[in-house]
DNA sequence: TCCTAATTGGATATTGACATCCAATTTACC
DNA sequence: GGTAAATTGGATGTCAATATCCAATTAGGA
């Protein structure tokens, strides 16, 4: 349902946020999320071109985020990597249709509506300070590696 | 974020409700419901492989349901094309996080809890019977086609 | 039994998601 | 200016989702 990309994404985010507002490498990324380090480094590009992180090369550059965790959804992520397929219009392209979704259709679009407003009510700081005993992408319970 | 083949195997669906207990041939469905007769026909074996649709060769054949459209809802369709993939361990592989979800993961779970919630709670029939000026699957306004 | 209607299953093609590798480029620091 | 650190972009490979086509099979009706 999620797809994988949208899952590296918020794991690099998650793990960045953690780390704001200093940069860490691809790499570091990487190693500390669990993602093949080719594809995390594409994955990043992706992000830095949707302004939801920043990069800088050379020695002691790397990636960040743009904006602080507590102004940073869910959902912006997941916009930046693939929008949630709200469905706008008939898909059948029927023209009477139009606007007004059928019965199916608008109940498949609420439920991604709803999946949306989700994303959209949760900012990456909150899913920091979440009393939660496992930590994100952390092996070991408590704040440690 | 809902894949082509849920969205055909509804609109299929949807379509033998409406003419339901009656069968209907496979280019008949693929023709109310414009999908590519030879896609659909594939669709249409998964759905009767798991037992959402029965199938009949010959003359007078085709696809009908196999539940009155009170009893299958949305969920059930889905199910049998691509099951929402809850998430129920630690995608990261993470040990100590086993049954306990982190924070990350808990919100997105619960989302794809909400849309699970969503589909189970509509039956075609209700889909069916929606006060909708815009019919599903028709290109006329009321029940004609 | 024969013909026709209809599904079934296999083979195949195409496209995008996922993934890897490396040369080129940018940057900090000596 | 030179060197090492780091991202960038292009080329490439693999696999699953999407899509098409057809021969084989099943079943009804004259």
């Amino acid at each position: 349902m999620l797809s994988q990309t949208v899952e590296y994404a918020l794991r690099a985010v998650v793990y960045l946020a953690d780390q704001s507002p200093n940069a860490r490498t691809t790499s570091q990324i990487a190693e500390a999320t669990h993602v093949p380090p080719a594809y995390m480094s594409k994955v990043l590009q992706g992000l830095c071109r949707a302004k939801v992180l920043r990069s800088q090369r050379g020695i002691g550059g790397g990636m960040s985020l743009v904006n602080a965790p507590e102004e940073l959804t869910i959902l912006d992520v997941v916009n930046a990597v693939e929008p949630i397929g709200r469905i706008e219009s008939c898909p059948l392209g029927l023209k009477v249709h139009g606007v007004h979704l059928c019965a199916l259709h608008r109940r498949l679009d609420n439920a991604l509506a709803a999946v949306e407003d989700a994303f959209r009510s949760t900012t990456l700081a909150e899913v920091l300070a979440d009393p939660n005993p496992s930590v994100p992408l952390c092996d070991l319970p408590g704040r440690s590696t």
